[in-house]
DNA sequence: GCATGATAAATGAC
DNA sequence: GTCATTTATCATGC
């Protein structure tokens, strides 16, 4: 159950290009979403560590490392970002609202 | 004494309590008296988290779930939706 | 065994 | 870029 996972298959990460023959009316199939790997992760997340924002170089670098393509690393940065904003909020209201019982 | 602090909000998140009862009734009675459009505003979640005696965060998870669930299977809700949209008719009208 | 709340990919508005 | 959201998945409650 762990796709990307370091087996890499490479099988695919069909894109979904395809040739724009397909017809006009495709409903843009939304990309499955696929959980990564642990070892996916722990990679995103040493980058991560070192810089919130990352620039296309590594991204790209990252990218192959990981078989995922650019955008997924772009949009889990993104979302990263947003998942720290929130952990630092509920640290805060936790501190705040709690008399540390 | 940090790092047990820190672990328990860490953890806490996966760690799941159901809401109380009249929690939920507050929540549902929302929903279904904006079934055409059941996106509450920034304000209405806050006043929503505040009766409800839970997070804003928690209150776009129950709405984002509750959403996408009763879209999945409206024929599910069918009888809570009825018990509600009765309950709750006079504000819907505004 | 599903119901339910929270989180992880993915999209789109702006 | 942020950010609310959709969707599937996860983890727990009961």
């Amino acid at each position: 159950t762990n796709p990307g996972s370091s087996s890499a298959s490479s099988s695919s990460v069909t894109k979904e290009g395809s040739k724009s023959s397909s017809n006009s009316s495709a409903p843009r199939t939304r990309k499955k979403r696929c959980p990564y790997s642990k070892f996916q992760i722990r990679e995103l997340e040493r980058e991560f560590f070192f810089n919130v924002y990352i620039n296309k170089e590594k991204r790209l670098q990252l990218s192959r490392m990981l078989n995922l393509t650019d955008r997924q690393v772009k949009i889990w940065f993104q979302n990263r970002r947003m998942k720290e904003k929130k952990l630092s909020r509920d640290r805060l209201q936790y501190f705040s609202g709690n008399p540390l019982l | 004494a940090v790092m047990i602090l820190r672990s328990r909000f860490l953890d806490a998140r996966r760690k799941r309590r159901n809401f109380n009862k009249q929690a939920t009734e507050i929540l549902n009675e929302y929903f279904y008296s904006h079934l055409s459009n059941p996106y509450p505003s920034e304000e209405a979640k806050e006043e929503l988290a505040k009766k409800c005696g839970i997070t804003v965060s928690q209150v776009s998870n129950w709405f984002g779930n509750k959403r996408i669930r009763y879209k999945k299977n409206i024929g599910k809700f069918q009888e809570e939706a009825n018990i509600y949209a009765a309950k709750t008719a006079v504000t819907a009208t505004n």
